[in-house]
RNA sequence: UCCGGCGUAGCUCAAUGGUAGAGCGGGUGACUGUUAAUCACUAGGUUGUAGGUUCGAGCCCUACCGCCGGAGCCA
């Protein structure tokens, strides 16, 4: 079928024209007249076509009459101006083809605004509204945004696998990927399963960062990243997380920590700069129904410099502040989320970038710095989101990356090819992960994760 | 996992321990171009599940299930 999307044709004033549409019903209106306005909406964009279906048409008593929100349709007609005041442009149909109806009594989907929840029960269906619409649009812009941003700056993206061997990463518990038999798995001399029988012959998961392997490449071209899917296997409930989530990790050789900072916020930067270029209609749409600070807040965040301070700095801060916190702030101990919301909302109102966190609350692989207690990490907190990005410089010196493992309690000899990357041509390198459903929360102004990845993992949920 | 809140019509929500209701949505009809159309009529319920207290439970108690929010873990 040769079908014009509804964003060009509403666009277009060449009266007399005629142009072929396709979409799904939102709603029917009957006219005195007896004919009726059909608003269309085929999903590249938020705004209806109305067409006027005259009850001339052949098929007008029998089905179109009929109609109701939900059925998918082909129209072919004539665009004229809109007599009427929601519109510029409108389409006479000559011929409107029903593909499918949907039965009131069963279509799930009503014309009235339903709530968040009751759409994630309907995961399937839930990309027919304007809200689900419009952000799965931001969605992909923000995706493309970021191959823009770092091909446009020669990163080479680096596809880092799913499946990993590596089952201390130390970012949490881990989703085990294994083809044995659960009821009677083969089991060794000693009693315990014998992974030796597995698929991979070991034991295997699903991946909670392509950083390790992503360095490997990093400290060979240069400068990559990475987008992928990412697991993690907490029992996490809350709004800003997921059991599977997509993680933008870059990585760039020869580069420290106020590097890996700079990148971080020039990304950023370049993602709402993006998103407020070309997707404004559904950022005005979010900022109308879902979040009314959405526009001015991403407007004010697409120039305006982060502020940088170390964790130190950041607990002094907390310190002198005088807030009753629940949790008491004290030098050594990790920035808790009223910490984190405290600095990014109330004292400085704008991204924050935490550095240098002491080394004992850090993985192995951070910098250690000079001062022996803290290491190169970074945190990138949002207004409202809260921590966005994870970051550091890598630790690039073999004796103290081993000295790391050792009091970290991490073997060596099961990091080997990662040890590997210190002992032959080791660089200075640095790079962080961006939570990328966080980021399109951020710019849309969803409240939970879970309505800003299409079909959300959580534990206990994964229907559909 | 811990703490708190909530489960009533397809949806959003009312209902002092005393006859389960409204709006929207649906159906039927009326009305010369509507924009959340309007008006009239109409259908629609094992009040999350299982127990308990009571003459009587949507309401009180217990357990479980589910959902939401906060915390922890993090991105």
């Amino acid at each position: 079928m040769k079908r014009q999307l509804i964003k060009h044709v509403l666009t277009r004033r060449d009266y007399g024209a005629t142009v072929t549409v396709a979409g799904w019903l939102r709603s029917r209106r009957e006219s005195k007249g007896g004919f009726s306005f059909l608003l269309l909406n085929d999903g590249s964009c938020l705004t209806e076509l109305q067409v006027v279906a005259d009850g001339t048409l052949p098929n007008y008593t029998d089905e179109l009459s009929h109609l109701t929100t939900g059925a998918a349709l082909s129209v072919t007609g004539r665009l004229v101006e809109s007599p009427g005041s929601g519109q510029s442009v409108e389409v006479h149909a000559t011929e409107v083809t029903v593909h499918g109806e949907a039965d009131p009594e069963q279509y799930p989907l009503q014309k009235k605004r339903m709530s968040f929840e009751r759409l994630r029960e309907l995961a399937h269906l839930r990309p027919r509204t304007n809200t689900f619409g419009a952000v799965a649009r931001v969605r992909n812009a923000l995706m493309a945004a970021t191959h823009q941003f770092f091909q446009t700056r020669d990163f080479v993206c680096v596809h880092t696998p799913i499946i990993t061997g590596s089952d201390c990463e130390g970012a949490g518990d881990m989703f085990a990927v294994s083809t044995l038999d659960p009821e009677h798995p083969p089991r060794g001399a000693d009693g315990c399963i014998d992974y030796e029988q597995d698929f991979f012959a070991r034991r295997t998961f699903l991946t909670v960062s392509g950083q390790l392997e992503g360095e490997t490449h990093a400290c060979a071209l240069g400068r990559i990243y990475t987008f992928g899917p990412t697991f993690r296997a907490e029992n996490s409930n809350t709004r800003r997380h997921l059991s599977e989530f997509w993680m933008v990790e870059p990585e760039m050789a020869f580069a420290d920590l106020s590097d890996d900072a700079d990148l971080a916020e020039a990304y950023i930067r370049h993602l709402i700069q993006h998103c407020l270029e070309h997707c404004h209609a559904d950022l005005t749409f979010f900022n109308q129904w879902v979040d009314q600070g959405l526009l001015a807040r991403l407007a004010a965040l697409a120039d305006a410099p982060y502020h940088r301070l170390s964790y130190t700095e950041a607990v002094d801060r907390l310190l002198s502040s005088g807030e009753a916190f629940e949790f008491p702030v004290e030098w050594g101990c990790d920035l808790q989320s009223e910490h984190e919301r405290y600095l990014t909302e109330q004292v400085f109102a704008q991204p924050v970038i935490v550095t240098d966190f002491p080394e004992a609350i850090k993985p192995f692989y951070m910098r250690l710095n000079d001062d022996g207690k803290t290491v190169a990490a970074m945190d990138v907190l949002l207004p409202h989101v809260g921590e966005i990005i994870g970051g550091s410089q890598r630790e690039e010196r073999l004796d103290v990356l081993l000295e790391r493992m050792a009091l970290k309690g991490v073997d060596p000899e099961a990091y080997r090819w990662y040890v590997d990357l210190r002992r032959f041509g080791s660089v200075p390198h640095a790079g962080f992960g961006l939570g990328f459903e966080r980021m399109v929360q951020f710019c849309t102004g969803m409240q939970n994760i879970r309505d800003v990845i299409p079909f959300p993992r959580t534990p206990r949920h994964a229907e559909f």
